[in-house]
RNA sequence: GACCCCGUCGUCCAGCCUGGUCUAGGACACAGGCCUUUCAAGCCUGGAACACGGGUUCGAAUCCCGUCGGGGUCGCCA
């Protein structure tokens, strides 16, 4: 096994047929975060032999997201290093010599069951209660029968040989797991497209690129014998495994499309804080073991251990990932929080005046913000001349008595040229209105903003200036109040 | 079906390895309250779990066995 001080080398090994998932990244962040804490290496690399299903579109959002994530890669595509190409599509000869190595050495054969007869053996083996595993039958064929296949220009797969036999994992996650190797079957490593399959591309490259410990999904556990085997037939040391637990949708489902959000893409989208899906990631599935839970990537990577990772699923919860968002923003600079939402203030077409207004909004928005993208509704009274006014607004605005204070209180306004609302002002049209307190707050609120709840109404007022704040009194008071009056 | 993994509040975790300090702790969510002459934020309080059954032991959430439940894998997908 490896030396205790040989550096880590650890992998992330996306397969391009679909966008970031956040069980995948998931895993990628536990790679990189044990890979900065330890000192050691961080690759990426991209399983793209299905050449079906990957496209170089996915490659690119992949790479993009997990940038955005703030994941960075010591070696892999854009980056370089010395155990290149990382596209697995790039490294097909090194797999065709292998193989044909792994043949000579007899540790490996030509197979030239056609997929209708492997199917219909499978059949056979299963209504005879037997296991459905390759039944070895091209393991022994001759030179002679090779050659009639080949004449007859037969496609072929290589399979792997696999001896019954016990073999155990030791997971770094789960301990021992034993496994029973008569249940396996001599396992395709090339396809008869020229390709390797996934159980072979992996653990070459894994071996050729000298990483030290693949830490993946616990889906790959079954799959691991194979890769062992596989370690031991090229004669190099094999990684340690660790295995993390799945990430569960909301009914205790593997997570899918209907789950809602699953991609990393849409969270992004969506305005949340890499920092804060990052520090949410870690949350599920690992813990520090005090408690700690709002984390900077500096502590998480200072924090993270291994043995702080849980065995068991767990379930994707989007209102805690809304509460660590929250909290982020919360403690961000107005300034920060500015450039991250003006992006989103531009989508949604919005004049948002000019940036250091924008800077002064977000001082009394942040604590209202759980997501960038929230400006846009929470904040539209600061944005919009035109705002609108939601049902409970116009409830409010509609009561003549509040018509009533803000007619007065307009007039007590009237030499309001700077700072603040006096709340001289407020108290005299409180007094000769006889409106007083929560009355005239939600009054002035729903008046203003077209909200009845929301940021700090001082500071509201404060951003917005006397001259917008009298000119939306004045607009109200003719909107909701002297219609009313009329009509009564 | 076979094999493998997992099983503490609704959810995420701590405790389990090294049995007693656990009348099981924290967080999210939820409910109530405080603060603010409004709402939000913040603060406080509350309800809420050791899957079940055996065994070992003076003593088990912690160790062992079984049952049940959930998940995963059985592809020329990765």
């Amino acid at each position: 096994m490896n030396n205790v001080k040989d550096p880590v080398v650890v992998r992330f090994a996306p397969s391009p047929t679909g966008m970031l998932h956040v069980g995948n990244a998931r895993t990628a962040l536990f790679n990189w975060l044990f890979a900065k804490s330890t000192g050691g290496r961080f690759i990426l690399r991209i399983e793209d032999t299905d050449c079906d299903r990957s496209t170089s579109e996915y490659t690119k959002m992949i790479l993009d997201n997990i940038r955005w994530l703030g994941l960075s890669w010591d070696e892999g595509p854009g980056k370089g290093g010395d155990n290149g190409p990382y596209l697995q599509s790039e490294r097909l000869v090194s797999y065709r010599e292998k193989a044909e190595i792994l043949i000579k050495e007899k540790k490996a054969y030509r197979c030239y069951c056609t997929q209708e007869e492997l199917e219909i053996r499978k059949q056979e083996a299963v209504s005879q209660g037997k296991q459905p595993i390759y039944d070895g039958k091209c393991r022994n064929l001759t030179a002679e029968d090779i050659q009639k296949h080949d004449e007859k220009g037969s496609g072929y797969t290589v399979r792997f040989i696999v001896e019954p036999q016990e073999l155990i994992v030791e997971d770094l996650i789960r301990g021992q797991v034993r496994f029973d190797l008569s249940l396996y079957g001599d396992f395709i490593i090339m396809k008869s497209n020229g390709y390797p399959s996934f159980h072979f591309a992996v653990a070459l490259d894994d071996a050729l690129m000298g990483v030290t410990h693949v830490i993946r999904g616990e889906d790959h556990l079954p799959n691991t014998p194979r890769h062992m085997l596989l370690f031991r037939s090229f004669g190099v040391i094999t990684p340690q495994f660790g295995h993390l637990s799945m990430i569960l949708g909301p009914d205790g489902q593997r997570l899918s499309k209907r789950h809602g959000v699953t991609s990393v893409d849409e969270y992004r989208q969506k305005g949340y804080p890499p920092q804060a899906l990052v520090n949410y990631l870690a949350l599920l599935g690992w813990s520090p073991g005090d408690g700690q839970e709002l984390f900077s990537v500096e502590e998480l990577i200072n924090k993270f251990s291994l043995k702080g990772i849980s065995k068991s699923a767990s379930i994707f919860d989007p209102q805690k990932l809304d509460w660590v968002s929250s909290n982020y923003i919360h403690k961000e600079d107005p300034s920060d929080i500015a450039i991250h939402s003006i992006p989103f203030l531009q989508d949604a077409g919005i004049d948002y005046v000019d940036e250091d207004y924008v800077v002064k909004a977000m001082a009394v928005l942040k604590l209202s913000l759980i997501t960038y993208s929230d400006v846009v509704q929470k904040g539209s009274f600061f944005w919009n001349k035109e705002y609108e006014f939601n049902d409970e607004a116009i409830e409010v605005l509609e009561r003549c008595e509040v018509g009533k204070f803000i007619e007065v209180l307009l007039v007590n306004l009237k030499d309001w040229v700077e700072g603040s609302m006096p709340g001289e002002a407020v108290r005299n049209a409180s007094l000769a209105s006889g409106i007083k307190g929560k009355e005239i707050y939600h009054g002035i609120r729903a008046a203003i903003t077209g909200m009845v709840s929301g940021p700090d109404l001082a500071g509201i007022v404060n951003t917005l200036g006397p001259e917008r704040v009298q000119k939306r009194l004045k607009c109200v008071l003719q909107k909701f109040w002297m219609a009313d009056k009329n009509e009564s």
